[in-house]
DNA sequence: CTTCTTGTTACTGA
DNA sequence: ATCAGTAACAAGAA
């Protein structure tokens, strides 16, 4: 599930590897991943280019550069976009033994060419990803529906003691809900609340300031860090690259349930919480407000 | 075969 | 207004 540090490590590697190049053709497979009208989609990229690539909540903003217009991808659960450099073999499919780039090339739902025969892949296997070409206004109506971005400066814990006060939600689904911070999924949800000792069934009318700084501080410092490892590959996540992200061997709680937990070996236990299933450990994220209890409080790892 | 999974939106009911 | 719950979307895995 592409998340924030996902999404980030595509933006990131998107830009020096497409900006400014000029787009030559565009091949759609699957109309119904592109929400403009086709003609309209292609007639806007080709012979135009990308001069400016950036993250917003879960959403690749890539600004066109003839037009006030802008290419949004989102991939939702399962949408991957690879780059290859002219024949380059791409990564991807090490395990399959046949030559990468037939592979992509015949399960690419769209594929943009640009002039230096590079060539960019957007493959979808549950096709919930779009793209979509959207102007000025609609990209603002777009970045003003998300919260606030949590790697940014300006989310300090002062803006997160506000976010979370006179809220009745629980803390998981606060963390889920894209208006209040942009960029959380579930793998980091429950990271970040394993991370900070926090049970994401707790409303946060039943946290503490203490618990609050620490879920703070605990989306900063996952976050950072799965951003630093390339994100986390669990099903179907592959960078530009090919590659699988690396945060996958630092999972605390996803995807771990029945194994024991790192800190002290209880049994990672999974439920559903907010409509998501949700593993947490049962003893260092206590079901109640003491936290001295919590042999996680106050260390950072 | 059915059920579950997943992000997001839309909708219903409290 | 707020919030919980659920259906919908698609398709593969269990």
């Amino acid at each position: 599930m592409p998340e924030l540090p996902e999404v980030q490590t595509i933006t990131n590697d998107l830009k020096f590897k497409i900006l400014n190049k000029k787009i030559s053709k565009v091949e759609i497979r699957l109309e119904s991943i592109v929400k403009n009208e086709t003609q309209f989609f292609k007639k806007t990229l080709i012979n135009n280019s990308f001069e400016k690539i950036e993250r917003r909540g879960k959403f690749i903003i890539l600004k066109l550069k003839n037009k006030k217009e802008y290419l949004v991808i989102h991939l939702r659960l399962t949408g991957q976009l690879f780059y290859q450099n002219k024949n380059e073999i791409i990564a991807g499919g090490h395990d399959t033994g046949e030559n990468d780039f037939n592979l992509l090339n015949k399960k690419a739902h769209l594929i943009i060419y640009f002039e230096d025969n590079s060539k960019l892949f957007y493959n979808d296997q549950r096709q919930f990803g779009f793209l979509q070409i959207i102007n000025d206004q609609e990209l603002n109506i777009l970045k003003k529906r998300l919260g606030v971005e949590p790697l940014d400066e300006k989310f300090t814990l002062k803006i997160f003691q506000e976010l979370t006060k006179n809220k009745k939600t629980n803390i998981k689904a606060f963390l889920l809900n894209q208006e209040n911070i942009a960029g959380i999924g579930n793998i980091y949800a429950d990271e970040t609340l394993w991370e900070a000792g926090i049970r994401p069934t707790r409303n946060l009318n039943s946290l503490s300031p203490e618990n609050i700084e620490k879920v703070f501080k605990s989306i900063k410092k996952i976050l950072k860090k799965a951003v630093k490892f390339r994100g986390t590959t669990f099903n179907n996540y592959l960078d530009t690259n090919g590659d699988k992200g690396n945060f996958s061997k630092m999972l605390k709680v996803y995807g771990r349930d029945g194994e024991k937990c790192a800190e002290c070996g209880s049994i990672i236990v999974k439920t559903t919480v907010a409509g998501r299933g949700t593993r947490y450990c049962p003893k260092c994220q206590p079901d109640n407000q003491k936290t001295e209890t919590n042999p996680n409080q106050g260390k950072l790892i």
